[in-house]
DNA sequence: CGACTCAATGTAAGCGCTTACATGAAATTT
DNA sequence: AAATTTCATGTAAGCGCTTACATTGAGTCG
């Protein structure tokens, strides 16, 4: 174990400790450790130094207590597995770090309760902003946030609507346009693979934007096939299945984001549908994974790290008392690829091959 | 804003605003929070009552100053945009979940003093136990550590030389399996595409493991070819490119993860050189993305899941003070996809339908 | 050379919580 | 009914740090 000295695992060194071996106060560490432009050189360096042989490390507990700064902001993701979030949680974080703030990140699993523990764990634990995923949540944990005056920023979404400031995109207007270009391609059975809806307002804003966009075309919005499952690859694939199952197969699949898309398309393939010649499939995030898979995804590109650096700077602000700034509206954009394209008009045929690369573009 | 009451953002209410108006002592508050068994059922309705009015929520600073204990594990990881990192992760605070713990995540961007940075940090922060990945570091940090009495555990790895316990899957030899594979199927120009070394024994493991195989082969272990580059799929694909314009084209190109791979294969394809035909391409990893791009790759799958639960499990057992356990080695497997076969004996003929493009040779 | 300034350092009062110990009432025993 | 045990609750001493305020001693000025 010991690889040299036998310092045995004492607890750890106190100010106290350094100020002795020092010859100062405690005040004096305290003050070299914060302010050092207030202590004389000499004396600085000898603190220095007793800290350094001492391993001194403060005590984050006492020093917040005493000082009641924290320097730490909070996330709550749904979960880390999902790319879209690591990226714009690792932007997050280095604009923070550029500030001096910690980030402290926990993840809800999408479960509206395991999220409120987080919130109250992150807030005891000092969090001074916090960054959320979606409004949708109990009413009481906004009125605990404003009780504790923790600013809090909504991501992922842009609603002006909604008391709380949120910096994100309108998931419904993105989705709505993505399906009607769907639409106006000629596809009439639309099904739709979508995330859990139920703790997820992103999920279903999404899915309200194609019946919205159903209905401006004059197509009946509960026409549609919606199934919802899990987050996964292989949840996409298998709702896939069942989709191809119906005596009626749709002409397009749309994706409540690309990993579903992803294992849509993955399972197209294993079961000799072509895509899109048989079935198109649109996603939703653009993530490295869209560009890809063969064919590559049509999907909405979302701006994650952008996202991620400006939720960091608007809350910083917040923080930092400059007043509420208004909610930020991110563009979203669609990304033609290769997996939507007008739905053939024969019945498809059994292909020969792997067929011949539908001619691209 | 405000919804109902007019509570203005006064600073947070503390145990002794509940004492008062449930009309008992803190400590029995206190008590109330942390061994309701103690406490009667009647005061404790009364002292519940109160800490919901007042929405109170412990300060965790003052808790862990009195109380010395923290419940908080850290973790420190190198990016948080590599999704072997994060569904580890996921794992290994859904079972720290378990036993009540919560996880401090930070991310060091691979940096060595980044990284040292965020180690005091967490420790400031209280955590009882650390998860780093990989040994390479500064002896001080370990005796920093040390002296802190904070067991730490290093995963990703597996070296029982080591004096810190890991739990991990030997990185060399997995790689050096591979690549026998690959030298018996007949590749003799082989090129490399690894993420940087110098920060990351992980990479440079892997690395080693091909040139073992080679020596065990008798090949020459200088004789490949090898590319550093960040992580990232376009990384992977622009190395790619630059293999490919050697004068003397390998025949096989292994990768020290499955991003750069699925780049070099994504470019394989733009550039028309069909995958395994004309080249093979090798991953490391096995996420999800493996399988979903085509050709499916073949790559050395490693269980990251188990491997963030069972990480969980160790470091649990020594905050505990159960002692040091043994390193624990994971298997690893290689997955036979379609990214590997053997290097073709005669010219590629072109094939005709998808491309006549590859000129090259 | 004494009155005054000012910078460096020390003193000590908390910050909000937990917990060992003290207290007193109710339950149990003799 | 007195003695004893038991259990709920209160009292108060810190935990390690920051910081307002007090102190000291050196420099400045007339």
């Amino acid at each position: 174990m010991g690889s040299g000295t036998t310092r045995s695992a004492t607890s750890a060194p106190t100010l106290e400790d350094v100020a002795e071996r020092a010859r100062v106060s405690t005040a004096t560490v305290s003050r070299c450790l914060n302010s050092p432009g207030q202590v004389t050189a000499a004396t600085r360096e000898r603190v220095m130094q007793a800290v350094r042989e001492l391993g001194y490390a403060p005590n984050f507990g006492a020093r917040v207590l005493a000082a009641k700064r924290t320097d730490t902001f909070g996330a709550i993701i749904p979960t880390m597995e999902n790319a879209i979030f690591a990226r714009a949680l690792q932007a997050f974080q280095e604009e923070l770090g550029k500030h001096g703030i910690t980030l402290l990140v926990a993840s809800s699993s999408y479960r509206l309760d395991i999220e409120e523990d987080q919130i109250r764990a992150l807030t005891a634990r000092g969090a001074e902003g916090l960054l959320l995923i979606g409004h949708h949540r109990s009413p009481d944990i906004y009125s605990f946030l404003q009780q504790h005056g923790i600013p809090t920023l909504i991501a992922w979404v842009y609603d002006p609507q909604e008391p709380q400031v949120s910096v994100g995109f309108d998931n419904r207007r993105a989705m709505e346009m993505l399906a009607s270009e769907v639409i106006a391609l000629g596809h009439r059975r639309i099904a739709v693979i979508s995330a859990e809806q139920s703790a997820n307002d992103r999920a279903s804003a999404r899915v309200e934007g194609i019946r919205l966009a159903m209905r401006k075309a004059g197509l009946d919005p509960d026409s549609y096939d919606l199934i919802e499952t899990p987050y996964g690859i292989d949840f996409g694939a298998e709702a896939f299945v069942r989709l191809m199952d119906r005596e009626q197969r749709p002409t397009v699949v749309m994706c409540g984001n690309d990993v579903l898309a992803a294992g849509a398309i993955r399972q197209a393939r294993a079961m000799g549908i072509r895509v899109p010649e048989d079935v198109s499939v649109t996603g939703f995030d653009d993530i490295e994974l869209a560009s890809v898979i063969v064919p590559a995804l049509t999907t909405v590109h979302v701006p994650h790290r952008e996202m991620g650096r400006e939720a960091a700077r608007m809350l910083v602000s917040m923080v930092r008392g400059e007043g509420q700034p208004a909610s930020r509206e991110l563009a979203t954009e669609l990304r033609w690829r290769d997996t939507l394209a007008a739905p053939s008009q024969t019945q498809p045929k059994p292909d020969t091959a792997v067929s011949k690369q539908h001619g691209f573009k």
